[in-house]
DNA sequence: GGGTCCAG
């Protein structure tokens, strides 16, 4: 198997060696190890490695649909989310759903639990994977966004590890170190670094936006308005999705394997009568090239009167998408492109707009133009 | 004051 090892730097070749070491021997007297590292510094990687060498059932999870399948991406085999591997799930009168800890779950006999992107996970989920008592491998960036309500439980602690080069982009690149510039509290100059930019809106040309492969925002409104501007300028006058239109998942259908955050293109719209005026439409992933279509089922009314709220009946029988050129970055957690556009809206975050900014540089991997 | 997640 030789031929297939990976090459690590030594700062990874540490940090596999303590990881190791702890699974050896140390997980009796600490249940979580917390590996962590700034964005694209090959901490999945690093995991991989490891579990191929354990013997026994290793298991993989994720705090969201997105992150647990970019996990699978990346080669861990069987990610899931959390709640779908700790939890056993009975649908309530009402229509709600109750959550029980599941003690026939996987977890429960794993040699190993990797969790990525950690700094999604709240103190309730974290206690509850706890609770089986198997060694936790917390992978994470400390600088990336906390959950929404509360503190990230894994990454309020100090980190076992800490990887701190970066790999994903080329070394010393703009990008790395416009987000370094920002972690460490420095404010972003107006100017062009390299193939990426931090402009005002005078510097702005159209193609900035339209040749970007990702917009990122900060607030919802923001969103929507992008999201119309941007079809505006493609050409779609409907308000309802159109062949060629980028959509993304807003919640995950682990039966049509399509998954919260997953971007996708309308390449068809399927003629045939469906009940209540939903809307078929076939897709095809934009997250890996190759994938099969996917049909699924909306209803317009979610397109036509965004924010309203749904009935429970129509919810249930349809899939959720949005338009998806434009993403707030808590969306994009987890997701990376190759040039991506960003309106600054760090200030609106006003417990951290610096963790904000991180993550959304950290998004891209050859080239960005921040709009400040 | 602003952002999200999970479950069939």
């Amino acid at each position: 198997m030789y031929g297939s090892l990976p090459t690590f730097s030594s700062q990874q070749l540490a940090a596999l060696d303590k990881v190791a070491k702890w699974l050896k021997s140390g997980t009796g007297d600490q249940q979580v190890f917390r590996l962590f590292g700034f964005a694209g510094t090959g901490k999945t990687t690093i995991a991989r490695h490891l579990a191929a060498e354990l013997n026994g059932p290793v298991v993989y999870a994720a705090y969201t649909g997105k992150a647990a399948h970019v996990m699978q991406q990346n080669g861990c085999e069987g990610a899931t989310t959390i709640h779908q591997l700790i939890y056993s799930w009975e649908r309530k009168r009402d229509g709600s759903f109750l959550g029980e800890l599941n003690a026939e779950s996987d977890a429960a006999d794993a040699v190993l639990i990797v969790v990525d992107e950690c700094s999604m996970v709240d103190e309730v989920v974290a206690k509850d994977l706890m609770s089986f008592g198997r060694p936790i491998l917390v992978l994470g960036d400390p600088a990336q966004l906390a959950p929404v309500k509360g503190e990230g439980f894994f990454t309020d602690a100090k980190p076992d590890v800490m990887l701190t080069e970066v790999h994903r982009q080329a070394k010393n690149s703009p990008i790395q170190r416009l987000a370094m510039d920002v972690r460490e509290g420095r404010s972003l100059i107006r100017g062009t670094y390299g193939t990426s930019r931090v402009v005002v809106l005078d510097d702005l040309d159209t193609e900035d936006i339209l040749g970007a492969d990702q917009v990122i925002v900060g607030r919802n409104d923001t969103r929507l308005s992008y999201n119309s501007v941007i079809r505006e300028s493609l050409g779609f006058k409907s308000a309802l999705p159109c062949i060629g239109d980028r959509l993304v998942c807003r919640q995950n259908d682990h039966r049509l394997q399509i998954y919260n955050g997953g971007l996708y293109r309308v390449i068809d719209l399927p003629e045939g009568k469906s009940p209540h005026g939903y809307m078929p439409l076939m897709l095809q992933s934009l997250d890996h090239a190759g994938s099969r279509e996917v049909r699924v089922l909306i209803n317009p009314d979610e397109f036509l009167h965004p924010g309203r709220a749904v009935e429970a009946k129509h919810y249930g029988r349809t899939q959720h998408f949005d338009f998806g050129y434009a993403l707030t970055v808590h969306r994009a957690q987890g997701s990376q492109w190759s040039n991506v556009f960003i309106v600054d809206e760090s200030e609106v975050f006003r417990a951290s707009p610096q963790k904000w900014l991180y993550t959304a540089i950290t998004r891209a991997i050859d080239r960005v133009t921040i709009l400040v």
